[in-house]
Formats: structure tokens, sequence, C-alpha cells
DNA sequence: CTAATGACCATTA
DNA sequence: ATAATGGCCATTA
């Protein structure tokens, strides 16, 4: 099991409509200082390393691992691969709650 | 092995 | 509220 790989099980596990912040996600997978570094998981590989989903099955709103909803410790929605506007959007397509650029404390899954 | 790279975080100005 | 700063850390070159 690789950091990265334990990254993966936890996002995968954020049920549809709730966010965590990349801390959480941090926190969950036992190191508390490392939400730089789960940032920079996601960043690299998020649908493609996971490797199921055979080529061509692309859906790039719903990966396999749903990476869109691992949002910033202040609650601001973060960046995205394709750019924190359809982070947004899909975010909002799922029901989360997202004004003035931050999501609603409501919508967080775990701390 | 060392250096560089970020989808981050908390603090301070 | 925003901007700069220093720190943290796994991954990659």
């Amino acid at each position: 099991m690789t950091f990265t790989d334990s990254v993966y099980e936890v996002v995968k596990k954020i049920p549809r409509g709730k966010v965590m912040t990349y801390k959480g996600v941090a926190e969950a997978v036992g190191k508390p200082n490392a939400a730089r570094a789960v940032g920079n998981a996601l960043n690299r590989n998020p649908e493609l390393k996971t490797g199921d989903r055979g080529p061509g099955t692309a859906d790039r709103r719903h990966p396999v691992v749903p990476c869109h909803r691992v949002v910033r410790s202040d609650l601001k929605v973060g960046g995205f691969v394709r750019g924190s506007e359809e982070k947004t959007r899909i975010l909002r397509s799922e029901g989360v709650e997202i004004d003035g650029g931050r999501v609603s404390l409501g919508d967080l899954s775990i701390f």
C-alpha cells in the first residue's frame, strides 16, 4: 500500500453530494501534515492510474476516484485538472452547495 | 542521493 | 478580505 493508493481508497468513499478537505484526507490516511502531498497525488493520476474502466469508457464527470470532491481547508473549491470552474460545476451537479467560491459547511463529509 | 515540484495549510502583514 | 511567507511531504527527474 503506497501513500497514493491510500489516498485513492479514502477519496473513493466520499459520498455523492459531500466533500472532504485535503487536510481531512491526510488525517484519514494517518498523515496529518501531508495535505500538500495529497493534492499532488490526485493531480497526477486520478482516473488513469486506477486502471479499471476500460478504454473509451471515459466519463470525466464521474471518474472512478471522485477527486473533485476534495476541497481546501478554508472550504474554497481549490484547483482541478480541468480548472476550478469545471470542478465547481461538477460539484453543483452533484448537489453540493457552493457560493462565493466556497462550499457550505453542511456538505462536509468527515473531519 | 539530492533537487525540484505542487489541486495545501496556518500565520502574519 | 487578500498577499506574502515558511513549512510539510510524497513523487519524480
